[in-house]
Parts: structure tokens; sequence; C-alpha cells
DNA sequence: TGACTCACG
DNA sequence: ACGTACGTGAGTCAG
């Protein structure tokens, strides 16, 4: 027979280690889990044993004293992250079936050296898999090592037997505790003989064989004095050391292999444990799938065996279609190609209906199934279906749940809203009829998320935000925005000729050509061809950033031709050419407004992304001359002031700040009078620069290291800033702090609006990782309660135009700033409901204010 | 593909 | 002793 034993502690660190990236998507830590079992399947797969034991500490090592090499930077013992990881690990590796030993007082190692001494002597062969070289001593004839380790988030196996380890270090496998004991191996606080290292202990050990004979014959062997008074001063502890470094092979754990011949895998257990910590690469691997993780009952199956599939084109009376939808709940799953809707499945309970565009009378069917109330619908990702139905003309009312913004809502931090994740994620079945009608299991879906964001209560952002929102998105995305192309062509050549006459001149001024584009090459040019001072440098060479070249300004002119080409040329390839590349046929820009992005509860662009078009720079808001209305329209556009801090004085509740709102004064000079304990008008410019920046600031959550560096004094200046301006608003002082705390009991913070941000930071060991952690708590509610407000403006806006009658249409929203396309004679009336429902879309204990502007173009438009 | 850089709120 | 403000998306280089 065959055995196979692991060192389960030793090769879960070496793939908590060796995979660089979180394999997760929310930030909970699996990745050691995930090269476990990597690395265990690979073992099994080339070794195919007959029985398989793995080997456990009983406890994670507080203090340790064997080696794994992980440690060694942390004598404290795992850090959290990993110690999260092993007990679901060891539950997976028993819904395997697989047998997990440990054993009061004794380590992994023992264990291992305990089987496999069994082993030997019963004339079975063992394969030893660890992380670490200390059970290299174990091998014997019938006995091989296998040292696992996991490289660029691959297993990796080097196999060990008698023949190799002579090969590597020229000694019998025993022998290697007799190096050790005079080696000594600090990371494993065994000391061996001080001052003998490993050419030393190698040398001594090849040639008398054991510590046993060298002190035997310690005065009459041939080694230098040196090295004679070493040996002799170390005696006791290189005896000591030899103890140490021998492995136990006398643990009182099972050893008849019988007892690990693996069982039959729980099947479900196994696959839902995967699916829970989202390792769905792996269930392939081991021989599961999404069907196993919930195996259905008896009685379920029958029931599923009597769902009856209906192919329209079978039933010629619509009317009896409606009779089995009105009133009734319906689960349906829409195709589209964006222009209209090419298949329809749905499911009422009873019966699945199937149909695609090709069906006589199919758009008939789809218009009295979409526009009708009495039936309640919901769907997994509404806005497409939203975006067709508008196109080809026809209503879509009754929806009432979506899955995939429910699955946002309950946790922004996914990165993949698709239905398979999240039947994963919930644990929901798919049964083979549904498979079939493209359902998958989204009825039952639906019904899990429903309950939790109820019990969440999010009910009132999922159907009063979210839903209505992805209608208005949807709106916006199927309006576009016009753009001038040739205007953005002509202001690309522009930018062309400038950019050639800055490759010239640094050219000439670096003596020679190079790829000014790549860091790399612009690197070795400025600090070491030129010799400039080197500032900040990244991981994998100088950093070339704006902010460094910045400081190089007076160094020498060859910066500031570098920063301008650097601006010139991203305002080309980025905006000009980007931009020429995705606008239609009729002259405008269709970007995706993308619901699901966001772990704050913002709305991202793509493709193009609208939310960043430049401002800041004169040369650069040229380009908002292109953004222009069509014909015989007008753009109006307005942006909330400071929403942000209006939103924290209103959450923090805090005194002054909310004062100095009511009173219509401009928050950052009033804060710089109240921090410099000066009147209004004593305030420069200069002086409310700061204030500013410390409002910012307090917005993400700041340190006076940022804020010094950002401002250009020093720490301890900074510092008292901050100290300063929590004095003063000492409302804020206190939110910020019961955020924090709250959020660490919780586990996450919310909005006003319910929504909430997961934060697995805070329960970090790394420190920097638990501070970004207290500083998105203190964030995420004033972003995202901002976020929700917004929102709720857009809703309103696009409500109050069509029930005003008007032709006017939102078209873009930069965060906090929305973008109306009106009729020139519209265009008034639209400005004063622009900011009136902007202003209006939720009451604060702040006035929210919002300025709208008038214009051809976004340029002009922008107040 | 990841790192770097930079555009926006 | 160490690294440093929140949230995004896109283009480019280089392995």
């Amino acid at each position: 027979m065959k055995l196979l034993v692991l060192d389960g502690n030793s090769i879960l660190n070496r793939a908590y280690y060796g995979i660089k990236t979180l394999t997760t998507k929310d930030g909970y830590f699996t990745n050691g889990i995930y090269g476990f079992l990597t690395t265990f399947h690979k073992l099994i797969e080339e070794n195919s044993p007959d029985a398989v034991a793995v080997a456990f500490d009983l406890k994670a090592p507080t203090f340790r004293h064997k080696a794994y090499d992980g440690y060694k930077a942390n004598r404290k013992g795992m850090p959290q992250e990993l110690a999260s990881q092993l007990q679901p690990l060891k539950d997976i590796i028993s819904a395997l079936g697989f047998r997990i030993v440990t054993c009061e007082g004794y380590e992994a190692d023992d264990i291992l050296g305990t089987l496999s001494r069994k082993c030997s002597e019963s004339g079975n062969e063992c394969i030893i898999a660890t992380g670490d070289r200390d059970s290299l001593q174990l091998v014997s004839p019938n006995v091989t090592v296998r040292i696992a380790a996991t490289k660029f988030g691959r297993p990796e196996v080097t196999v060990y037997d008698v023949e190799k380890i002579k090969e590597v270090y020229g000694v019998e496998p025993l022998q290697l505790i007799e190096i050790k004991a005079i080696q000594g191996d600090t990371s494993d606080c065994i000391p061996g003989v001080p001052g003998i290292g490993e050419k030393g202990a190698k040398d001594l050990i090849s040639r008398f064989g054991s510590i046993e004979r060298i002190y035997a014959e310690l005065d009459t062997i041939d080694v230098k004095p040196g090295i004679r008074n070493k040996l002799a001063a170390g005696k006791e502890s290189a005896f000591l050391s030899h103890m140490l470094g021998t492995i136990c092979t006398e643990a009182p754990v099972e050893t008849d292999i019988e007892h690990y011949v693996p069982g039959a895998p729980d099947k479900a257990a196994a696959a839902g444990l995967m699916a829970k910590y989202e390792l769905f690469s792996l269930m392939s691997k081991w021989g599961l799938s999404k069907e196993d993780v919930l195996l259905p009952d008896k009685d379920e199956t029958s029931s599923e065996e009597e769902r009856i599939v209906i192919k329209i084109s079978d039933i010629t009376d619509t009317d009896k279609i409606y009779q089995e939808l009105k009133n009734k709940k319906v689960g349906f799953i829409a195709e589209t190609d964006d222009e209209q809707i090419t298949s329809l499945s749905f499911w009422n309970g009873e019966y699945v209906f199937v149909s695609d565009a090709l069906m006589p009378g199919f758009p008939e069917l789809c218009k009295r199934f979409f526009e009708d109330d009495n039936i309640s619908k919901y769907t997994h990702n509404i806005k497409p279906v939203f975006k067709a139905a508008e196109k080809s003309g026809i209503g879509c009312s009754g929806i009432v749940f979506d899955t995939m913004l429910a699955a946002y809502l309950l946790n922004p931090n996914s990165s993949d809203y698709s239905i398979d994740r999240l039947m994963g994620e919930y644990g929901i079945k798919v049964c083979e009829c549904e498979k079939e009608t493209g359902f998958e299991s989204l009825i039952p879906l639906e019904m899990k998320l429903e309950a939790e964001i109820e019990k969440k209560s999010q009910t009132k952002l999922l159907h009063e935000i979210e839903l209505p929102l992805a209608r208005v998105l949807s709106g916006m995305e199927n309006e576009g925005f016009a753009v001038d192309k040739e205007g953005i062509r002509r202001y690309g050549e522009e930018l062309t000729k400038d950019i050639d006459r800055l490759t010239k001149e640094i050219y000439d001024q670096a003596e020679g050509e190079f790829n000014i584009n790549s860091p790399k090459q612009l690197g070795v040019v400025l600090f070491e061809k030129l010799m400039l001072p080197k500032g900040k440098k990244t991981k994998s060479g100088y950093s070339t950033s704006a902010e460094v070249l910045e400081e190089l300004r007076g160094y020498h002119p060859i910066i500031n031709n570098i920063l301008e080409y650097r601006t010139l040329t991203k305002l080309r390839s980025t905006y000009c050419d980007g931009l020429l590349k995705v606008v239609g046929p009729d002259g405008r820009i269709r970007s995706s407004f993308n619901q699901t992005e966001t772990r704050t509860g913002r709305i991202s662009s793509t493709e193009p992304n609208l939310q960043n078009i430049p401002v800041r720079t004169k040369r650069g808001k040229e380009l908002r001359k292109f953004f222009c209305a069509k014909e015989g329209c007008l753009l109006v556009d307005a942006d909330y002031s400071q929403i942000e801090l209006r939103v924290l004085a209103h959450i923090a509740n805090d005194k002054n700040m909310i004062e100095a709102f009511s009173n219509g004064a401009d928050i950052h000079t009033s804060t710089a009078a109240k921090v410099f304990g000066l009147p209004e008008e004593m305030i420069t410019p200069a002086l409310r620069s700061r204030a500013k920046a410390v409002n910012f600031g307090i917005v993400y959550g700041i340190g006076a290291f940022s804020l010094a560096k950002d401002l250009g004094i020093t720490r301890k200046e900074a510092d008292e800033y901050i100290k300063d301006y929590l004095r003063l608003y000492s409302g804020i002082d206190n939110y910020m702090k019961q955020t924090a705390e709250k959020a660490k009991e919780d586990g996450y913070v919310t909005t006003m609006f319910g929504r909430r941000r997961y934060l697995p930071e805070l329960a970090a060991s790394n420190r920097n990782i638990k501070a970004f952690g207290e500083r998105v708590a203190r964030n995420m509610p004033i972003q995202g309660t901002a976020a929700d407000i917004i929102k709720i403006a857009m809703i309103k806006v696009c409500d109050r135009l069509k029930k005003e009658n008007m032709r006017s249409r939102l078209i873009l929203q930069v965060h906090d700033e929305l973008i109306v396309e009106a009729p020139e004679d519209e265009a008034e009336k639209a400005a004063r409901i622009l900011s009136e429902e902007m202003q209006n879309a939720v009451s604060l204990s702040v006035p929210l204010i919002a300025d709208a502007g008038i214009g051809k173009t976004w340029y002009e438009a922008k107040a």
C-alpha cells in the first residue's frame, strides 16, 4: 500500500505566502485554502496513494519551535488572515473524505515521523509532503519526501529520496540531524555549535558521521584548532540541538494504514464549502460541480420532473398565456442586442415559457408581457431590457426585483454578479430542467436575495433608488452625448504639432532619442544620464510621476518639456483618439453607466469614461467645447456645491458646520477663519486653500503626513491643523470616532439610505491594511450618501421632465453634476427643474445648493 | 497581465 | 520601523 502524509500547516503556509493576490473577490482571504487544495490535488494525481493522512499541529502556534518559513518574519505566529483559513480548510479536507490527524503535545512533523516509520516497518510505501526541509531526515528506502512549494500561484513539487539527499547534502538522511546539531537553525531556535556554519557542519559530518563520534574522538580527529575549540565550547549545545532537531516517531496516533483509506466524499458539503469560499475553479478539479452544492430532496426532484416547459410556438392563443401570468409573480430572462429583445423566457411558478424573435407574434407577446402592470416581473440585470424596450417602442412596467442589483446592495465588494456566481454564493442549486431553459435558478435566488435585502433593511434602497435608477441610466445610455467630431480632430492636430516640437526638444536635451512614454527609459535618462536627484522609487525602478518631476523643475529645462509632453500626449491618446473611436454614426457618444461597480454606491462610466473629461487645466478644458447639444438644443448643467461636506455636517450633526452652511457661508473661508482664529475678511486665498485641503482631508479620513505633503508644511504643523479643526468641529470629531468604532463592531458601514460596505480590512493584522479600513469606514458613509442623494435627484429630474411632457433629457452624471440636453425653448425651464429637484432631493439639516448653467457646449454650460 | 501614470469627482 | 487620503477608468510599456 502507498500512504501519502501531508504536513498540513506547512503546506498551508507555503500556499499562503506563495500566492500574492487574494483569490477572493470580496476581500476575504482564501489564498491559503486555494493553494493547499491545488497542491494537494497535484500530489494525489501524481502519486495515486491508497491512503492519505493530513497532519496538523493541534493549535496555531503562537510561539514557534518548528520551522515554517513564513513565520521567520513574524515570531508572534500566524497572521490572522492565515489563521482564519485553517478551520475552513480542515472542513473541506474532511468533506472530501480524507483523514485529518492531530495529536495533543505533538506537532505535525512528529505525526509525519510516526506514520512514515510505521510504513517502513510494515513494508509499505510512504510519501511525505511538506513545505519545509526538516522532514528530509525521515527519508528511507520506503519513504520519500516531496517538498511542495507554491510559486507564482502554481504548485511545485521536488522529490527527495535517499539518492537525492546524498547528491544534494552528501550524507545519509538521518545524518541531516547531525549536520543541524552543529549548524543550528536560527529560524527554528536550534542553537547548534556557535561559530560553525553550513559548510563546516557538512564537512564534519561527511567525514565523521555523527556528533557522537566527533565528541568521542574530539582530541584526536583531524580538524583545525579553531574548529576543535568551537566544538568543545559548544558540546552541550550540540547535543541539545541534536535532540531538538530529531523528529519524534513515537506519537500516539493511529498507525493502521487501513484507517487512512479515504472514505466517500460528502459532495454536498465539499461543494457547499468551496462555493462558500468562492473557490469555484477548484470544484471541477475535485470532481464536483455546482449541482452538488445542494443535493435535491427526493420529493423536490419529483416536483422538478413535473415542471412543464412550454415553447410559445406550441401555443396559438396568447390570451391563454396571459391568463397564466396576470396577477402572478413571474421571473423572466430576456436576451437583447441593445436594439431589441431577441428572446424571452419566463416562469409563472408552474410552467416555463420559452420564445424567441423568430416566432410569429413575438413582438406582440413582448409588448403584452412587458407593458402589463399586473404581472410582477423580476429578472437579473434589468438595464439592457429597459434599453431594448425603449428602442423598440414598448413600455416596461411592473419590474419588482433585480437579482443583480440586489446582490450588489448586499455586498458591493464583489466584482462579479453573474447568476452563476450568485448561485454558488447563496447556495442555490441548479436543476436540470431549468438549465435547459436558460433560467438556471433565478427563482430561488430571487427569493433568497429578497429575504436578505429585507433582513438588511435595504428594501427601500432597492425599490426606490436602484431599480428606478436603472431606467434612468438606460435612458441616458440610449440618448448619448453629441460631439463635434471635426472639432476634436482639429484639436488633436494642434496637439500633435506641439507634441512633435516637444519631442525634438526633449531628444536634444537628453542628447539622444528614447521612448518618452516609457517610465523605465525616462528614469534612466533623467537619473542616470542627466544625474538628476532621485526622488521616490517604485517597485521596479525610479518614479517619474508628475509629483516627482514637479520637484525637479528647477534642475533641468527638460523637466518642463516632459511634463508638458505628458499632458499633451495624454490628451491626445486618451481623449482625442479615445473619443473619436467611439463616436456613433449619428455623431453621439454612448457611454455605459455601470450600477454595480463601485464600493461606495457611485455609478461608473466606461467605453468611454465620460466622468473624467478634463476640466482642471485650461488646455484640457478646451475639449469640453466639443461636447455639445444637438441642433436646436442647449445643454443645461448643474452641480452640487460641496455636497460631501454638507452630508458630513448633517450626519455628524456638527453644530458649527451646520451653522456655516445655513448662513450660506463659503465653507473653506469659514473653516479658515475658525482654524486660524481670524475674521473672515482677513482670510487670504492662500489661507483659504489650506483650509480647503483640510476639509478634503477630513472627508478622506485624513492623516497628518498626507496633509503635510499636500500643503508642503511639516507634519507637526499639519497635526496642529487637524487638532484645531476637530476641536472646532467637535461633532465631526465625535462622528469620526464613533463611526470607526461601530464599523469595527459590525464589520460594515452604511449610508443614510442603508447602503452597506463590508470592511474585512478592519480585521487584518497588517496595520496599513487596517488603517486603510478605518479611513474607508470614515469616508464611505459620506461619499456613499452623496451618491445616494444624486441618484434620488436623477430619478426625480426624469420623473419631472416626463410629468411636464418635456422633450429635455438627462444625458450625463458626473458624481455631483447632472447634464440635461434641452430644446432651446425648454432650456430655462429645464434649468429650474434641474436645480430644484437636485436641491430638494432630500431634506438635510443643511441646505443643498445646486446652481445650473446653460450653454451650447459643456464648456459654456458649466456654471 | 500588472505596473505606472494621469484624467475626473 | 513603516507607509501614508476616498472613489473611479483608460492608455502605455514590458515581461
